[in-house]
DNA sequence: TTGAATCGTTGATTTTATCAACTATTTATT
DNA sequence: AATAAATAGTTGATAAAATCAACGATTCAA
C-alpha cells in the first residue's frame, strides 16, 4: 500500500529537501564558504548565459531583493563583482571573479560527488528519464 | 549544449520549487486556511501511521520545535488535538480532527488538480520510474 | 537508585524571503 | 519634444520559518 507520505509532491519535496540538507553539510564540512544557492548563482554567472540581477531573480524564482542580497554577500567576499551596462545604465551585469572560478569549481566537484551517491543503483537510463521529467514538469509548473 | 542552469540538482530544485509556489497561490486563491507544508502534516496524520511529533519532525526533516509551532497553529484552527499517551507520559500523539479532515479533503482535491496539470503530456511510464527513482534518491541522501 | 536519554516546550537568534517605497534611467505616448 | 509609464537596482521594514540551547517531566539503563 502506498503510504500518505509517499504522495507525488511529497515525495518529490522530501527528497529534494534531503539533497539539500546533505550538500550544505558537505559544504561546511570542506568550508567552502557558501551554501549550494549561492553555488548556483555562481554557475549561472560562470555560464554567462544571464548576467543582470533581473534575470538571476526570475531564474532563481526570488524576490530581485532577495537576489540583491545574495550578490551583495558574494561580491564582500570578492567571489563576483557589479558591472554597469554601457548601453542601458540602469542594469549591472555580475561578473564571476577568478575566486569565484576556484570556489565555484570547488562546490561543482563536491555537488558531483553527492549527485553520484545519490543516484547510485539507479540505471542510467531511468535517470534519463528522470530528468526528463523533471523539465518537463518545470515547465509546466512554471506556464 | 546543456546549461548551467540545468544541472542535476538545480534543475531538481527549481522544479520543486515552481511547484510548490503554484500550489500556495492555488491554496490562497481558495481560501484552505492552511499552507500545503501543513497539509502535508495534515496528510500524515490523516494516514495514522505515525503522530507523535518527535516521529513528525523526523518525516519532515525539521527540528522539533518548529513541528511544534505547525501543530500549535493547526492546533488553534482546531484541526488536530494533542493526546497524551497512556503508557508513555512524555508523548503526546496529534490527532486529526473533522475539521482538519474536511480541510485535508479540499486541499487533497486541489493538489490533485495541479499534480495532473503538471503531470500533462508525460506517458504514466514515465511518472512510475519517475517515483522510483525519487524514492531511491531519498533513501540514498537520507542515509 | 542514580544517571542518561527522550519528549515536548519555550525563548532567543538567525536566516531568508517578501513587500513597499524610492532614485535613476530608459521607453512609449501624445 | 515633453510627458507618462515602465524597468533596474537599492533600501528599510516586516514577516515567515528554521535552528539552537536550555529546561521540566518522564522513562529507561546501569
Amino acid at each position: 500500500m502506498e503510504s500518505e507520505k509517499d504522495s507525488f509532491m511529497f515525495l518529490f519535496a522530501s527528497t529534494i529537501k534531503a539533497m539539500f540538507k546533505q550538500s550544505t553539510k558537505l559544504f561546511e564540512l570542506h568550508e567552502v564558504g557558501i551554501s549550494p544557492e549561492q553555488n548556483y548563482l555562481l554557475s549561472i554567472l560562470s555560464s554567462q548565459e544571464e548576467s543582470i540581477q533581473s534575470e538571476l531573480a526570475e531564474i532563481l524564482q526570488k524576490d530581485k531583493s532577495a537576489v540583491m542580497r545574495h550578490i551583495d554577500s558574494l561580491e564582500t567576499m570578492g567571489m563576483v563583482v557589479r558591472v554597469s551596462d554601457t548601453i542601458d545604465r540602469r542594469k549591472k551585469h555580475i561578473v564571476i571573479t577568478e575566486k569565484g572560478l576556484e570556489v565555484k569549481k570547488r562546490c561543482q566537484e563536491l555537488m558531483e560527488e553527492s549527485t553520484l551517491r545519490n543516484q547510485k543503483g539507479i540505471p542510467a537510463e531511468e535517470i534519463a528519464i528522470f530528468k526528463k521529467v523533471l523539465m518537463k514538469m518545470r515547465d509546466n509548473a512554471s506556464s
